[in-house]
DNA sequence: ACAGATTACTTGGACTTCCGACTATCTGCC
DNA sequence: GGCAGATAGTCGGAAGTCCAAGTAATCTGT
């Protein structure tokens, strides 16, 4: 199954066969593709005994933070850094399993509140222990790197505007 | 549109503060991911005058290394490390677009080879200077975390056997 | 006070990816 | 030979993400 050899290398020495320019930069593009697809894949194997996927866990998690345990969509939208089309999906997804409730704002009728619920609560807490128990899907990374990992990745989030 | 604060670094705090386990790897875990989301977004932008995505892309550079310029689907698959069904349909695109022709497997009658057109090694070659005039989505990156990234992530990926 | 711009959320459609299932073909072993 | 099991590719379906557009409500400037 695995390649005899590392296809991110091996594309690495076609690219500068070819005189193509910028290949640290493909080659860490490359790497951070593929490491998202693992990730992501072992997140949700994780996940899935309890219903969720990555997206679903995160504003649950995000909810389950706040003061009140409830956050207007558009807000959950900036956190997580995803469309609001997206949000929409999210939480009719967990509203349907019973997880968040929505709940018309006080003030501003336009907005509409995720409520997380006791069983949100639960499922957040157990969700969490099962992906701590995996690493987050990190399994196999030597624990020096993950920090340096952050560390690099913060300079593209910043300069792509994120904070 | 920026947050005032980094959504990363306040979900750490958040963790730590309920004592949640594996916060390191949460951490790099949403870092990956969120660099991920950006890095794909300015790649297919980058992409879009030339009809690619960024799969398509990398599937027709990787024919264009090939000795003969065709390669079984299979073997798509591997180096890309994606799914079959994945495959078909990126070749069903790029053979629409006269970028790769279906060409049958000249002793193996189950294979069915994807052949690069000379249209394809044209659009291959501007498309690949495109990316690599925005640094392959990585603008804004300091140059010595291009390869510290690729490094760190590269014993993720053998653990995960890649190779 | 009120028209125009902005913001919040949802809907419908396009796209990509994966999984399961299916057909066709090849390979290994008795 | 011939049959069991592996391999190659495709199809249908489910899921997730985004964009464009639409409705409703709020904010802003004169």
């Amino acid at each position: 199954m695995p390649l005899p050899f590392d296809p991110i290398a091996e594309a690495r020495r076609n690219w500068e066969a070819r005189g193509w320019d910028a290949v640290d930069a493909m080659t860490a593009a490359t790497s951070i593709t593929r490491a998202h697809q693992i990730l992501l894949k072992r997140i949700d194997t994780a996940l899935e005994p309890f219903g969720l996927v990555f997206s679903r866990f995160e504003a649950l998690a995000l909810l389950s933070f706040t003061r009140t345990g409830a956050l207007p969509l558009a807000r959950i939208g900036e956190r997580l850094q995803v469309h609001p089309t997206s949000v929409t999906n999210t939480i009719d997804r967990l509203e349907a399993d019973g997880l968040v409730a929505r709940v018309p704002h006080p003030t501003d009728r336009r907005a509409t509140l995720a409520e997380i619920t006791p069983a949100g609560r639960s499922v957040v807490t157990d969700a969490a222990k099962a992906l701590a128990a995996g690493d987050y899907g990190l399994e196999g990374m030597a624990g020096t790197h993950l920090s340096t990992v952050e560390r690099s990745l913060r300079s593209l989030r910043s300069a792509a505007g994120d904070f």
